[in-house]
DNA sequence: GCCAACGTTGGC
DNA sequence: GCCAACGTTGGC
């Protein structure tokens, strides 16, 4: 008899504990994620972000929001995924400038997760900061050309960079 | 504004 | 499938 064997449609990857969602604050910004609540984190055109955004987030998971082309760059606060994915309506939006007119509506090219805010940290910890804390060696957005918008975090480099915001806190 | 790094596109 | 040209990202 055939049965059809039982693995999943794809591979479970060891799933990061959180993420890291890069935003230019002119653009998007924390505090328009405060003021939204949540939001479903649109416009990212890159294979390999949609990717995570498709296949490996998941609801609850933490997310470090990332002000990059802000002075100074750094994580500015603390999210978590709240719904998704699901498709991405601005690349069907001739309007966008994330319009994709390959991406259709019964086949859609870019996916999203929806994002809810959690904190904002009293202080940024800068990229600066970041790149000077010998435990976030490997950190992937400390890595050398490294732009990807939407990135895995693991649970270490998580607490790191908490820990880095709660001692802004104390300062 | 510069430019390194990387992704995408398209000719062949 | 190769690879040059081009576009984008994003720190500096």
């Amino acid at each position: 008899m055939k049965s059809a064997p039982t693995k999943p449609a794809r591979p479970a990857a060891a799933t990061p504990a959180a993420w890291l969602l890069k935003t230019e604050p002119e653009v998007y910004s924390i505090d328009d994620l405060r003021r939204d609540r949540r939001t479903g984190w649109d416009g990212v055109r890159n294979f390999q972000a949609r990717n995570f955004m498709r296949d490996a987030m998941k609801v609850g998971d933490p997310v470090l929001l990332y002000h990059s082309n802000a002075e100074p760059p750094g994580v500015v606060g603390l999210g978590r995924v709240s719904g998704g994915p699901r498709p991405d309506p601005t690349a069907f939006d001739p309007r966008s400038d994330g319009h994709d007119p390959k991406s259709r509506r019964g086949a859609p090219t870019w996916m999203m997760v929806e994002v809810e805010f959690v904190e904002k940290f009293p202080a940024i910890v800068s990229l600066e900061v970041l790149r000077a804390e010998r435990r976030l060696a490997g950190m992937p957005l400390l890595a050398r050309g490294q732009r990807l918008s939407v990135q895995p975090v693991s649970r270490e480099h998580l607490e790191v960079v908490l820990g880095l915001a709660r001692a802004a806190r104390r300062a």
